[in-house]
DNA sequence: CTTGACAGCTAACACTGTTAGCCATATGTT
DNA sequence: AACATATGGCTAACAGTGTTAGCTGTCAAG
């Protein structure tokens, strides 16, 4: 990437972070860098290859989150702290988390192997079931995205949903280790 | 609602279900009912209180399909039928439950209790336990946007993981009615 | 010295939601 | 019967969107 380029990155993803998804316009980004919009498509193709690049950070971003609560070795169950540091990521970065993981993602923009990279902390939790990651993943997305849009009611306890689907989701995946049936 | 905002809610509901959020322009609504743009404007104020219209009809829809489910006496655990259910509605109408489910939601422009309506199928299946009514939804929505968004891998086997976790989640909802602390 | 690539620019097109203002029709009211 | 008003169309226009065509200056390589 060059220089241009990263400054037209860093100016869409200010723009992202401060203003949100309807600010970030070609214009808007060109003026940020201090040029006209037309000149932006002599470095990316067109606006969706700067929002697949977004989606590269985003997803980058919640890699290395996860993984840093995988290491984080705390009282707490891993399956609670991954799911916190989930939580955590996505309120942090709203935008972010809306452009990178609520639209279909741009696989060929994306770095070769970033997407498993970013699967494998809640495969490891999981123990390696699938179809229980692949749950946790629905489920962590799913209440972060209604969190994000406010559909959840003005005081409900959102700790105490993930507590006890975690524990859930928990002995779940002890019962199919230990290879019981239901 | 007069016959003639009845007409544009047609128009836009088949906009948005034979070619999806994007073609559902106030000029392209207008040219299915055979007038211009702007005379969409004598009865809506603006183009949000007819989406606010359509995820009224997409909200009445889930808790018709919900409720039916659960009358449906079927050999299935409960859980699951309503899971299925749920699945069913979204992928049968993806542009609509998007645009009822995947932003904020009008809720001035909603029926009196209809959001409460489409709520209680769950909380009925939870046993009342309303973090688990809510960690089901959560698991249900995130299953089927990221389904809708094509996130998962393209052979991977869904049905399983929904059935993975309405087990888990069916073991969670005996546990606490009996009393245990995990 | 010249050629070519690079990176900026302006002007423009087709589209978006939306407003202002005009006009015909239909419905009451005096 | 005549007048007033509300209703629901219309055109023209504005500010914004992504994007393209085509021009220009600069700078490095042959």
């Amino acid at each position: 990437m060059t220089d241009r380029a990263q400054q037209i990155m860093a100016a869409a993803r200010e723009l992202l972070d401060t203003e949100g998804p309807d600010a970030l316009s070609m214009r808007r980004i060109a003026e940020r860098v201090g040029i006209r919009a037309p000149s932006l498509y002599k470095h990316f193709p067109d606006k969706a290859a700067v929002e697949a690049a977004l989606q590269a950070q985003g997803m980058t971003q919640l890699a290395q989150e996860l993984e840093a609560a995988e290491a984080g070795i705390g009282a707490e169950p891993p399956l609670l702290a991954l799911a916190r540091a989930y939580r955590r990521h996505a309120l942090a970065n709203p935008h972010l988390y809306r452009i990178t993981h609520t639209r279909p993602l741009a696989r060929t923009a994306l770095p070769d192997g970033l997407e498993d990279r970013a699967a494998m902390p809640l495969v490891r939790a999981a123990r390696g079931d699938i179809d229980i990651a692949r749950s946790l993943w629905a489920f962590a997305h799913g209440m972060v995205v209604l969190e994000l849009d406010g559909r959840f009611p003005p005081g409900a306890d959102l700790d105490a949903a993930w507590r006890t689907s975690c524990e859930a989701f928990a002995h779940a995946i002890h019962d199919t280790t230990r290879g019981d049936t239901a």
